[in-house]
DNA sequence: GCAAAACCATACGCACAAGTATGGAGGGCC
DNA sequence: GGCCCTCCATACTTGTGCGTATGGTTTTGC
């Protein structure tokens, strides 16, 4: 008789690695604040007695998800689109593979909104020091002197970051898929010389 | 004997108002969550108990400082750049305005950290919407088609509120007042046809 | 100069989430 | 088949920040 009505999946036993993807899906959604440890235990079908058995603390848990999200995602973003050779190129599957890939972004979302949480501003630092020297030097090849390079880097980071920002708020009127798309052309085309 | 030994000026008695004001300078410095009674109540050398005489509850502070800080300021910068008659020029003074003010520019940034709380959500909102369509239009009778203006506008309007969070990030590479400007420059000359 | 109102201090209660203490169930190993 | 190690439940404690209760002090109206 069913005795399966959890919210996810209620396997036996589980593992570090489970808090931490568990953990992750919740900071997509609500944010690093929703990312508590007796909510989360509710959701994988345990207590928390089980939590503080895996990690020490939730600061622990937290460190670990991003960690995670860190190496599986960004990493991966970067070390693909360093291999392109023309920097425009380069530019443009940037800009397409940042507006793909939705659950990542939703991470750096709500990594942003908690910009100022001692354990994840070292995280965005590090992302946005590295995103801006990926975008200065793409443009630098392109034929931007290197004042011009880094300002237009500058430039379409935030133009990225603000517009996650700009989706996270509810109530905004929503683009459909066709619009995005179009408004992601205009971006390439307004911010990546022909 | 010297009594007047607290963080803020020790008036006698506080209004409603000072409260506001208070709340809104820490809602600059610390965000959202900086605005809580008891810490406020300290730097104005009072305890809480006056707090609750004012207002009944934190909320309605929150409130009622947001209130303040939309009229006084946001709808001031709306209302004079709607004045400006040239399209262009009326995108380069809103660009321009809105790199000084730094006061304004902090509470707003603040408030985006935390557009997830149900009393900053509607305000972000009408915010974004204001603007948005501020910049659309401007755009429109710059001579950008209809659909055009929306993604210019949307890009601009993003640019501003990504810029504002880089520059949340301590410890990032902070500009100085010279390439601060060079970069209003760049942003402009990119965003706005000549 | 005196009541009433405005303003504030002190001392509580309370909710919520993190962290702790402790014991128990289940599987692997010999 | 007894033992230990892994994983988890239950029942606490603790800290923090909001809100309340109540009484005291200063100001204002008259």
């Amino acid at each position: 008789m069913g005795e399966a009505h959890e919210k996810s999946e209620p396997r036996g036993r589980l593992s570090a690695t489970d808090w931490e993807q568990a953990a992750l899906h919740v900071l997509a959604e609500g944010g690093v604040a929703a990312v508590a440890v007796e909510s989360l235990a509710r959701t994988l079908g345990v207590t928390k007695g089980s939590f503080y058995w895996h990690f020490p603390t939730r600061e622990a848990l937290l460190k670990a998800a991003i960690d995670r999200w860190e190496q599986r995602d960004e990493d991966e973003v970067i070390s693909r689109v360093e291999r392109i050779a023309d920097p425009r190129e380069r530019l443009r599957e940037l800009f397409h593979r940042v507006s793909r890939e939705v659950q990542s972004h939703l991470v750096y979302a709500a990594l942003l909104q908690a910009s100022d949480h001692p354990l994840v501003q070292p995280v965005i630092e590090r992302i946005s020091r590295r995103r801006l020297a990926l975008l200065t030097q793409a443009y630098a090849e392109a034929g931007f002197d290197t004042r011009a390079a880094a300002h237009r880097a500058r430039l379409a980071y935030t133009a990225y970051s603000g517009f996650l920002q700009l989706n996270q708020s509810h109530g905004m009127p929503r683009m459909d898929q066709e619009e995005y798309e179009a408004y992601v052309d205009h971006v390439i085309a307004t911010l990546i010389p022909a």
